[in-house]
DNA sequence: TCTATTATTGTATATTTATTCACTCCATTG
DNA sequence: CAATGGAGTGAATAAATATACAATAATAGA
């Protein structure tokens, strides 16, 4: 049952190569130790939202969208850039340091940036956890988290 | 040669239904009398940069990736950008060059996108007039006209 | 005008992606 | 401990999409 670390590998693979077709995602994953078959990438596309669409030279690749609602979105990202003074993570789990108060506010900006990959957060004065299903998956969140706070806005 | 309106077309029903596949497009398209086919469709997708992503409901339907915004704003700088081939003017009146039948799609766009300044259009097959107050402010919508061609252009 | 070049399109096809079906693996419940 | 139900998966296949190629239309240049 390896498919939440193949989704973490996935959104990290996509994230660093153009990928074309579902195929070269299959012939990565098994490089990384994930045996699966085209079906599997075609239903993990679909729950992990990643799309295929061209880029300005008329290639495909994969790509994950932005987040669409701007003034829902903005308003959290910004809560975020407001609250977050540091971020780290050890195995699964994502320690967020905040301003003194501002956890909680943070944990539900988090909620609803990323979404549906955090199994849970508990939140307490300054400091916020966020638990995540792998290490790997953690690893990505933090990465995402730390785009977010350098772009500010999308 | 009616790939700009169609164009702008696909646009507007994508915008307004929830499409599926390129053959429900195709359908649309010819009760609005366009008559397309599905490699042609294809090929429009991948020009208008629309995509095929997954709702949260688990459902396809092809959206435009960066909706959220200015949408309709975007829409007709997306449009301008296809239809213009050149811009000139003399005194008051501006003369917009589109390629051939685009003519009303830039008129329409430019109203939307400039506003009250202009005092009406002419619009032919590919050519579109501006009459607009003055000769310097006939020299002001252009410069802005040619920004949002700069600044749509990708 | 006429010719050369480039764009747009359709047909046919290849490629790619989604889904159906059957199976396995676990967890739950009677 | 069966029996039940649901999630995850692969194999095969259906469905959908992209593209090669050929034809036609538009545009530019002489």
């Amino acid at each position: 049952m390896m498919k939440y670390q193949r989704h973490a590998k996935i959104l990290e693979l996509i994230a660093n190569h153009d990928l074309t077709t579902q195929e070269e995602i299959i012939e990565l994953l098994r490089k990384e130790g994930f045996d699966s078959t085209q079906a599997t990438v075609s239903r993990d596309m679909k729950e992990l939202g990643l799309i295929k669409a061209a880029d300005s030279k008329g290639n495909y690749k994969y790509i994950q969208p932005k987040p669409a609602n701007s003034s829902s979105t903005t308003k959290h990202l910004l809560i975020l850039n407001q609250a977050v003074v540091g971020i780290s993570f050890a195995l699964h789990t994502i320690v967020i340091k905040t301003h003194a108060g501002m956890a909680q506010a943070a944990g539900a900006a988090i909620d609803h940036l990323v979404g549906g990959e955090i199994l849970g957060s508990i939140g307490g004065d300054d400091t916020l956890l966020l638990i995540c299903q792998s290490e790997e998956n953690a690893q990505n969140i933090v990465q995402r988290l730390k785009n977010f706070l350098k772009i500010g806005a999308d």
